[in-house]
DNA sequence: GTGAAAGCGCTAACAT
DNA sequence: ATGTTAGCGCTTTCAC
């Protein structure tokens, strides 16, 4: 089945049939009819490869993530799905799976470069999308990774200096800061955080978030508070225990845990030391993961709109491709986070 | 860049130029110095849309998955994303987004008839793909819903009896068999039973797996340790608040529950009750979903090799769009589950 | 072993 | 308003 079939059917030209299905010039009634009995007859579909060719527009957006087994990346791709499918686009899927290689060690991403500009050039210059939408695993500043390509490139999830992409992430320093808020509105005042691995983007930004709401507050963060762990659960466990132990004779009432699999270990290490939760010790985490609804009592963290910056990411993507747009890079979006009320917060 | 260019500078023609790319015909030493030397210089990247349309061959493999945040899904991508690109292909990702419209009554999908198609034809007769891999959200059969298309087609997680399709599950009935004998090796001999949706394909496979692991121990299943959940947490935790109120003078000393979300539901009332786990009450689960590794003690469950269904689906595909293959339709694969043991079965 | 040229299915400029 | 036709970049037949 060909549009030359149709167009025989039909009894017109190709180029009849072109401008009825595309839209793309008037024709007669009559004809446009005959057109389209035609193609409801046969279940013609156009070639779009053809098409592309033709065109020179594939009408796919490669995605390129980091790991599909990263907690937070089928959540953006499904932002990024349901942008793209109303706007008529394919995803092209492309699993750097970096995971296993990694390990959680993800900000040595550099001695991925090799391997992601592959992906990137095999995607772009084969021809084969129109625009790449990169998915980080964390958000981190990944200036210099990615190459100009000539096409558009969004940043999802991670960010970059580079003047040739566009990236969406989420307000990560205010986020941590409305955290420690929460803790204080409900009354806390000495409070212990565990932070991630402290050389990371991340671990740094929820930090002067931290900072940031101690000092708006007109209060000091004790630095005897402050543990490093390594955003795994077990480093929450033992950051908690050494606290338990170095602090007993004036114990923190809250601590904030950089992402709910430490938060996670610091509350088996509260309850481990026979303390009650959230009576004696509160706790905030951050990511809202899916476990943390399983946790008991359900563990309050804050939320990153990751299914946002999926769509926001495809949202720029899609509006770089529009026929009359200027190209709109070096745009960085940052979305609002929020926080979830569970159970692991007391007012004291 | 086209091969005309490279040609151009290679002094030879495109033939040459395609035959070196491709090794398609024998080529003297020397041109084919000169072309890949040419290919280097201006980082030539064939044209893959223009190559397609001339081969009818995309390169490309449709994955239809009904939704990504199904907690099975991302794993069976990165099966099959594995595979695909040992092999040279692409993924074509397309989402049906079905769990917002179905929520947990998966066995409605009949109903999406439609839409599947649509995504389908638009996949198969748009020429984007060369096979389509369908990622199932549990396992259950889908004769019927899906359109014969004159193209490889793979259910991932699903089976169907239709003679143009080809499936990929795993033992459901085996592992059943296999988690309450490991309760009976525990020694247990009253156990309980808290099922799925009584409807749906894996509750009845997983309770018939129930029902022969207890006729080939010589026992017998009390009936009233049976009780009908809906794969829901909340459902796990009122059939266990059911069972130790009716079966208060004689309770069941483990309960398998068909999923561990209603395995933790279980545990939270079994606790709720005074009741030690797993000394009083030993809990086995099925699925082992990231959260079994979080609830305290960790759960002890059946793992379903959703990595290697993806494989399995991908290397299906890919066999059959080898030159010389023939077209193996009608295969089903089962693949084995394994018992993942954790802290929440106790001896005897 | 190599090159000329046809043609994959479509769109769009151009002619009518 | 519609048809004719060139051409997108590649592979592959056929002739040499």
């Amino acid at each position: 089945m060909t549009i030359k079939d149709v167009a025989t059917i039909a009894r017109v030209s190709t180029a009849t049939v072109s401008y009825v299905i595309n839209g793309t010039k008037p024709v007669l009634p009559e004809k446009r009819q005959r057109v389209i009995e035609a193609i409801k007859q046969t279940g013609y579909q156009p070639n779009q490869v053809a098409k592309s060719l033709r065109t020179k527009k594939t009408n796919n957006i490669g995605v390129l993530v980091e790991d599909i087994l990263g907690f937070s990346t089928s959540h953006i791709i499904n932002g990024i799905s349901e942008h793209v499918e109303q706007s008529g686009y394919n995803i092209l899927l492309n699993d750097l799976r970096m995971l296993g290689s990694l390990f959680n060690r993800y900000d040595q991403i550099v001695q991925q470069k090799d391997k992601i500009s592959k992906a990137l050039s095999l995607l772009v210059f084969g021809a084969r999308v129109d625009a790449v939408i990169y998915v980080g695993m964390f958000d981190r500043d990944i200036s210099g990774i990615i190459t100009d390509l000539g096409k558009p490139i969004i940043i999802a999830y991670s960010t970059a200096k580079d003047s040739h992409t566009c990236s969406v992430t989420y307000e990560n320093e205010q986020a941590s800061a409305d955290a420690v808020r929460y803790l204080f509105d409900a009354g806390h005042r000495r409070i212990a955080v565990i932070t991630g691995l402290a050389h990371t983007s991340p671990a740094q930004l929820r930090m002067r978030g931290v900072l940031s709401a101690f000092k708006d507050a007109g209060l000091v963060l004790d630095g005897a508070l402050v543990k490093n762990g390594d955003w795994e659960r077990e480093t929450g466990y033992s950051c908690m225990k050494d606290l338990l132990e170095h602090e007993k004779d004036n114990l923190p009432t809250a601590v904030f845990a950089m992402n709910d699999l430490m938060a996670i270990g610091a509350m088996d290490a509260i309850r481990d030391a026979g303390l009650r939760l959230p009576e004696d010790i509160s706790v905030m985490g951050f990511d809202n993961r899916e476990v943390s609804r399983f946790v008991w009592p359900r563990l309050t963290t804050v939320e990153i709109d990751l299914k946002g910056i999926g769509f926001a990411a495809a949202q720029l993507a899609v509006a770089q491709l529009e026929p009359g747009s200027k190209k709109a890079k070096g745009r960085n979006i940052v979305l609002p986070s929020r926080i979830i009320p569970g159970g692991t917060v007391a007012k004291v």
